[in-house]
DNA sequence: TGCGCACCGATTGTTGACAATCCTGGCCGC
DNA sequence: GCGGCCAGGATTGTCAACAATCGGTGCGCA
């Protein structure tokens, strides 16, 4: 493995556990010794996070953390909305039944972790959730878009993850989720998951109003 | 302007205007000559390119052109399917008089390039069309990413807007768009986005099933 | 005191040379 | 004759030094 690409990783786990915040300066130089590669390898690699969103460059003046505002979450989550909206459907057409199973399976995981209010869980959960369904779906092209679009909420997921009350809000849309799946209804699929994040973005509009207020 | 932006805007058109056939390979030195920029700026436009999906760089290998298979083709256009539908909601949902106004004038520039057979300008104006749709709805990050897949399919695209008959089904399609978007109805507006979209795909599925024969 | 300007350290941009890797074509042994 | 193998050239990867640029700091002048 290329020191390039062991740079790249570093710096996006870096930045990704917020060990660098939202608009602080990436000075090369630091990097260097933080990453332990050369300088060309920490351009390579600010190049190549510049080109997910997860840092942004401005010419003879370095790199920073990009930093997402609240109606740039918004937009992002938008998309995903659409995105996974066409990546459920499409599940739902292709779904087999080990698949309808393994879904079942995290479902019935997800209700036990809500009632045993175990928020940290439920939240691997989810994730484990969407991403099954994108591999159901094996679209290649959304599940890219998804991906780098995920990185770039990372922050603002994590605060709404630990919103209480979420869990008992999201979990029956989950539940509608998989059920449309399961019964290979691509439509009923689309429709679910929509409200799924039509909710997280309200409670993104939320949160936002609760912080500036 | 940096040497850096005009190789990235030169190699783009290049690629973009057919100069180099997919699967081609780009020789880091030949483009020096070609672009008259130094290796650095050479490497920094391919990495760019490649961040847009326009080439494909293999380590050690060099970069290639990317070849985009039907089936790809396909997933791109659903994702801009979906993509373009919220934007075309949004769109009606913000839409001013002006607009609304410029929307019309399209339309009627359309019918009359349809009616007098001028395909070429009917493409310009398809264009023109999906993206005063885009500057209404003012989503940068849709906005981005379509442009993204945009470039990724100019081949297929353009193949496609020379085929006979498109205009004839594709016209009263941009008609029932343009009437939901000054009708500001959201829901109706992304509904016929995506039909439209939706009969590009199917077009496109055609053109292969005539070219593979 | 307040404003502008020139300098300087810090940081990024660029270069040319060199190292590593891959691919081709020809040679050797079987 | 054929398969494998070993140069050698072509191409890409990496580096360390150098150039250009930015931002701040302190001086001079009004």
């Amino acid at each position: 493995m290329s020191d390039q690409t062991i740079a790249t990783d570093k710096l996006r786990i870096a930045i990704l556990g917020g060990e660098y915040l939202p608009g602080e300066r990436l000075v090369e130089a630091q990097l260097c010794e933080r990453l332990g590669v050369s300088r060309f390898n920490v351009r390579a690699a600010i190049q190549e996070l510049a080109a997910d969103g997860l840092v942004k460059v401005e010419r003879n003046k370095g790199a920073h953390v990009r930093k997402v505002s609240i109606d740039e979450a918004v937009e992002i989550t938008e998309v995903r909305m659409v995105l996974e909206g066409l990546v459920a459907a499409r599940a739902a057409a292709k779904v087999t039944d080990a698949q309808a199973s393994e879904l079942d399976e995290i479902g019935l995981l997800m209700r036990r972790a809500v009632s045993a209010g175990e928020f940290r869980r439920y939240s691997d959960l989810n994730s484990r959730l969407h991403s099954l369904i994108r591999g159901i779906a094996g679209h290649s092209t959304a599940d890219g878009i998804i991906e780098t679009l995920r990185g770039q909420l990372v922050r603002h997921q994590f605060m709404l993850s630990l919103h209480p009350g979420r869990p008992a809000i999201s979990l029956p849309q989950h539940e509608r989720i998989i059920e449309a799946i399961r019964e290979r209804d691509p439509k009923a699929a689309e429709d679910a998951m929509r409200a799924h994040i039509a909710s997280v973005i309200e409670a993104l509009r939320d949160m936002d109003a609760g912080e500036t207020r």
